[in-house]
DNA sequence: ATTCTAGTTGACCGCTCGGTAAAGTCAACC
DNA sequence: GGTTGACTTTACCGAGCGGTCAACTAGAAT
């Protein structure tokens, strides 16, 4: 990597974490500067405004959860439902490991920055929009093989499940964020399995 | 009232439409101040601070909604499968409404300032904590009922499945701001009644 | 009539905000 | 060796931030 682009990288990195740990209002470019030991005058080199840098922040946020959570958790060696109960078991180690180094439950990146930002900032909004549109592929397709695999009605709409379980998962964060208590995504998360409607499941 | 509480009030309602139309960080005291015509001294002989004067704003929100949409929604004239039906009904409306009059769905204006102020101001994020448990004790109340009437599982958790009820509609909310699209409502809180197991239903 | 006090006014504080501008550094390429 | 262009440095901008303060007004209580 060029010198340029770890400065650049640097940037990335210290506004990702300042901003999850704390919201986007919250943090100045200064302080991402700082952090990152960069000058500001380098920041607006690499970036056109705080905006752009955010919108440069989610996308590398979708790849970082993509592929060190979804991914994992969904590989195809497990039935569709224990790939699931996966999921919900690394979400919940996750904000746990997070309350444990912040002292608090942080919830979900994007859909923290989507709620601050929606009204403010069209960017920004579209890129979340679209970010969850990844993550609602990656459900599609495990929900498409429980069907093959008959784990769930063949007459299921996969793709409106998918932004089911999208929506839950989100919903589910945002209290454990509020009640600021991972053990609440441990109590509430299994309950997605009846929205999906897996067959002969007690949960 | 008094003028003093006049006031007082006009300042509660300024600063909750704003912060609700846009953020709290966005939303400065000036702003508000401007907003519901009093000078910045008066603001602080009522309010200590932006933060109370944002706790203020929460109970008021709590009241408003309870008592223009959770009370009439689950008012005990129909079964309680169908006030869920209302319910759903007056979310979507209400989000329809929001987005006519602002341009943007603006969601759940206690999750909102949730997410955003969780790890950063710990009175206000307790304020919110409160202010689910309310909506989650009318939650409690409808399901106990459904229980009674035969139309959920004698063995329900009424208690579990109303914090998974809140946790969805505010999931569903975030999605529908995220896309800035009221009918993702519509189209996704229905699937509320498979977590509460309501029985012979077809959604 | 006077005192008291709730409420109001508007100037002011230090600080940080996002963003700009211009000069300087350094390595690669011709 | 000179030029180019990516990158860095530093000083700076106007504006707004949350919050303070002291002087003022007016109505009620004594």
């Amino acid at each position: 990597m060029s010198k340029g682009q770890e400065t650049k990288q640097r940037l990335l990195d210290s506004a990702q974490e300042l901003m999850y740990s704390r919201s986007y209002s919250d943090v100045g470019v200064q302080e991402i500067c700082k952090d990152a030991k960069v000058q500001k005058g380098s920041f607006y080199h690499f970036f056109s405004s705080k905006s752009a840098l955010t919108v440069e922040v989610l996308e590398q946020l979708k790849m970082q959860m993509i592929e060190s959570i979804l991914l994992p958790a969904f590989a195809k060696d497990l039935t569709p439902s224990k790939r699931f109960e996966r999921f919900i078991e690394y979400a919940y180690q996750h904000q746990l490991h997070l309350k444990e180094e912040y002292g608090y439950v942080l919830g979900c990146p994007m859909g923290n920055i989507a709620l601050e930002m929606s009204t403010q900032d069209e960017e920004i909004r579209k890129k979340v929009e679209t970010l969850f549109e990844s993550i609602f592929y990656v459900f599609v397709d495990v929900l498409d093989d429980a069907k093959a695999a008959g784990e769930i009605d063949e007459a299921a709409n996969t793709s409106e499940l998918a932004q089911v379980c999208l929506a839950y998962g989100e919903g589910v964060l945002l209290v454990a964020k509020t009640k600021n208590d991972p053990e609440v995504v441990k109590q509430l998360l299994p309950h997605v399995s009846k929205l999906i409607g897996f067959k002969g499941l007690a949960d």
